[in-house]
DNA sequence: GTGGTCTAGACCACG
DNA sequence: GTGGTCTAGACCACA
């Protein structure tokens, strides 16, 4: 379900993390679901347990999860977002991101283009 | 020119390669073009001088610059890249980008959607 | 200046935080300050680096301290609390406190004594 | 009778000896009284029977209790402690509370206070 | 079996 | 030297 890649330079917890943000936010993870036990995932994923740990606590830090002791880790009712919205921007970045490809840029190219579009248009400043 | 965020947890030195990696890619900073003093630099962008020092060191082995003694650093000639497809898939990746924000999605969200994609289609594995 | 029982029970990382917190309630580490390195401590109180790593994480995420990368670890400028309260407060529970070992009371009893009252007068639940 | 806190770090079966053990100190249970049956409680605490059922063993080993197969749990009647001495010393922990609770500090305030009390006063350490 | 704490020790990023 | 990530593996608390 999830894939996380150990030789980005981003750390594996944040990888995580963002993927399971992002299951949410499309949809794939509902409010109440439970999520994989920090072993079995560790296993699937090929890391440490440990590092999933760290993971489901950022996460449940960050009100995204509730840990129950004994009883498993579940997607927070109180996960709201803009599921629509992102539903709906898949499509386009699909076709964008197939274009780009089209023409012989790599993942690295792409990656690039989308961070330095949002690092010039965004009002934002790129969080943790 | 550059904007680097400590807090993303995605190391300094390689938010600032991949920044540069971009500026030559979309023509910003052509072959022979002199980069920012390493000192000067650092101050810019508010980081240690060994930060940015040890990413033009990477990127000297990366053979994306050149670094001559005494007299600075260059872009190195041999830079190839498909700069024309960089550039003409600039408009495109705007344009997706903008619509996305319109429907209310935050750079998290966007980063997380165009980095799902690269992730299901591509056959190629993300590195350093 | 902090001590640590293993043996309590209680997670010694959160021994850990409940004492720098006093520390900073009580006046005796003030905003700005820098605490001691995570593995100097470490040593000191005689438990693993990854331990206070820990500890001053959550003190982080809970807003007391601040990491500064390759800096230290600094109490928080925004640490309120009430001072004066807590260093006027010592004095009773001191001469409380002697007096309850002046009649034989142990540690245990004492501890279980003010437990109770306030499990009985609290409208507050007691929280991680 | 019992109040369990399952957020605040200490184990919920520890926290429950001791407020059984502070309920014996206090005259509440007197030896020979019975306990409330681990299921009854277990569900009055909101807890998994096998917690209570922990806490019974465990206090059953330390002397506290005796477990009668099929007939319940009973304060033992080798229950010593100085019960005169806790009787006498609530009154002043009731005043000395209520004068800090008074001043504006919360539980966790005032439970520093009195542990950083004990911590420097004891020479007792504090043991499971 | 699930989450949680702790240890020991390696290697990296930043100042 | 300081914080940060990751691994490997033990033992505990809770359901």
């Amino acid at each position: 379900m999830f894939r996380i890649n150990p030789q980005s330079g981003v750390p594996m917890y944040l990888q995580l993390i963002e993927q399971v943000r992002h299951a949410i936010e499309a949809g794939a993870l509902r409010p109440g679901d439970q999520l994989p036990g920090m072993r079995r995932l560790a296993e699937q994923l090929v890391m440490n347990p440990n590092t999933v740990a760290k993971a489901y606590r950022e996460m449940e830090h960050a009100g995204l999860i509730a840990l129950r002791h004994g009883a498993g880790a579940f997607v927070a009712e109180t996960t709201a977002g803009n599921r629509r919205a992102v539903r709906e921007g898949r499509a386009s970045v699909k076709r964008t991101v197939a274009a780009l490809r089209a023409q012989g840029l790599d993942d690295g190219a792409i990656r690039r283009l989308f961070e330095s579009e949002l690092a010039e248009t965004g009002g934002e400043v790129r969080r943790k």
